[in-house]
DNA sequence: CATTGAAACTAACAAGTGTTAGTCCGTAAA
DNA sequence: TTTACGGACTAACACTTGTTAGTTTCAATG
């Protein structure tokens, strides 16, 4: 295999502690501390600190584009579409917690480079997302308020799910998805 | 006046370097040189790093459990509390919308003594909100849905309104306040 | 057995960190 | 005019930072 096992285990680790401390308050020493090596050492396997941060960042944030590309590209609704984004985002965050906190809170330490592609993949996430609002206002299945206010309604619950899903409660991710659809979608009070 | 003009200068100007770097990532040197003096000369107004990172955070922290102690002790109906609530994010977003990244995102680096005040009103305030939503659910005005879920969905859209208001878009304040309110409360979605 | 190579180590460096000590300047009070 | 003092400065400290160089260990391969 192409990345070795140490590497990816490295990055784990790192998106841990990033997650409680963020990325600058995180030095290599403590990275090595929590792997049980030296500081040295870990530059056997990554070459930098910048490096670990975009091990951590970019394959989820690319995984974001992936989802949110087939689904737009799909035979959905306006609904469905969202309901498979808010899916998505459910999905990806039960499985990289730890590495959601550092791409919503981290990625402005990433390198030039990295940090160019990340931005416009955020822009590529959040015109879609606006695209397929509007469509719903526009054919009347979506409520006529401000686009930008709705798309980040949605994208901020979603993206710290990470936040107190697994922590505060113990939901199944059926429930989740259910719950957090509906009170997205339909809001929380009866009858209105 | 007990405190100096100079030293909330200082604060304004460090929540926002901490907004775009956080707050490990801003050194004495960056504050320094962003109001045009030394590093050391900071340490007229202020006693150490920590004391300018209360300075941002400890004060609107303060505010929001103020502010919804207020409101959950006034003779509201469950829908109105909720209205005043998001009311009050917006007030405090747009009053102070650099300390507000502070408050989210670097809560972690206060002082223990801080940090101990700033996550017993964290509590104090989630917990105010669940008992809130929790009585609508009972009372039948609020959708049955998981009530941590709820609680939060409101919360990570309230707490991150910084990330986007005044930026991606130019709303009212008073538009914000009827849109934000319909989507977090009704929904977005039509006819459901 | 000899060799290789992955992965750990020790030691160290240069730059950057928060912070302190001591000094100087200019304005306002005495 | 003299005094006091807020608020800037220079210089320096002790420590921490990311990173490199060179070495050692040891299991797998020939």
């Amino acid at each position: 295999m192409s990345t070795s096992n140490r590497k990816t285990e490295i990055a784990e680790v790192a998106a841990r502690l990033f997650r409680n401390k963020g990325y600058s308050a995180v030095t290599m020493r403590d990275l090595a501390a929590a792997m049980d090596i030296k500081a040295a050492s870990l530059y056997n396997h990554i070459s930098s600190k910048q490096d670990v941060l975009a091990l951590v960042i970019m394959d989820l944030a690319a995984l974001f584009t992936q989802g949110i590309a087939a689904i737009d590209g799909a035979n959905y609704s306006v609904s469905e579409k969202l309901r498979y984004i808010i899916a998505l985002h459910i999905d990806l965050t039960i499985k990289h917690p730890h590495a959601m906190a550092s791409l919503n809170n981290d990625w402005m330490h990433l390198s030039p480079e990295n940090l160019k592609i990340f931005t416009e993949q955020r822009e590529y996430y959040e015109d879609t997302l606006r695209r397929i609002i509007r469509n719903g206002i526009e054919e009347k299945t979506i409520q006529p308020l401000n686009e930008d206010l709705i798309v980040f309604t949605l994208l901020s619950t979603l993206r710290t799910l990470y936040l107190w899903y697994g922590r505060k409660s113990n939901l199944s991710e059926q429930k989740l998805r259910v719950d957090l659809t509906a009170a997205l979608l339909q809001g929380i009070v009866k009858n209105s």
